[in-house]
DNA sequence: TCCTATGTACGAGTGCAATCGTACTACCTG
DNA sequence: CAGGTAGTACGATTGCACTCGTACATAGGA
């Protein structure tokens, strides 16, 4: 019997507005898989979009350009496209801009303890 | 503040035997990355052989026969260098074989929370 | 000493993912 | 309606990971 200490930040559920454009396509809960998340958690520059939601969100989701990313348009969108398709993100059309936010209720609800990882996470020093 | 509540198996931390050989390489505790272990784990197969080191190991550690896996003896190889190198398991030689284990202490000191995850993981329905 | 069992090393084939440039679409503003 | 803005679609390139066959190394037993 192991007591595991939780270090901190426990990411708290933001409520869902009312009256949201509905999602883009995206996987139910339960049909959430392990091997899929943690894939799309095993790249440096998606765990960073994922943290910076977790800890820097001014509002419930961001458009892709809130992030100050330095990299094309069109790889962005390959990211976020990946994170939205293995269940990590929820993507949202306003007008112009696709907003993203961290599926957090549904992610702890089957993997617990997982947003908790990434958002103690820190990038790989940079020699 | 949301209180996670933890669901079960909580994987207890075998003490390590006396005079064992030497690990063979593999990265320091506070060299564990994050993204490189995700990317380690985002593998069913790898999966089933650390779920299955985690729930049903009869020693301390097992040698790559011991899992009783439908694959070439050559992928199996790749495989658990995969998990050794990413620091999930610790493999030992013991004159013929090679034995895994899974770095539980280590995982849960770095990444608590995650071992759990893996222990009630459970493959995708076969159809 | 030869045979078998366990597993590595190496190389080839395959496919997918990451990256990015360019062209395009859609919306908002004047 | 013209321009600017936010982002997608598509295609090409590249590299890596998964898969596997074959050859090789080594320990232990008959």
């Amino acid at each position: 019997m192991s007591a595991t200490v939780r270090k901190a930040p426990v990411i708290t559920v933001r409520p869902e507005p009312e009256n949201l454009p509905e999602p883009l396509p995206e996987p139910a809960v339960e049909e959430l898989r392990l091997e899929t998340v943690l894939g799309a958690l095993s790249d440096p520059l998606r765990l960073t979009i994922v943290r910076k939601l977790l800890l820097e969100s001014e509002a419930f989701d961001h458009s892709c350009g809130w992030f100050d990313l330095d990299r094309p348009k069109s790889s962005l969108t390959h990211h976020f496209k990946a994170l939205r398709e293995a269940g990590v993100t929820r993507q949202r059309q306003y007008g112009l801009e696709r907003r993203s936010h961290v599926r957090v209720a549904d992610l702890n609800a089957r993997f617990p303890g997982l947003v908790d990882l990434v958002a103690v996470w820190t990038p790989r020093d940079t020699p």
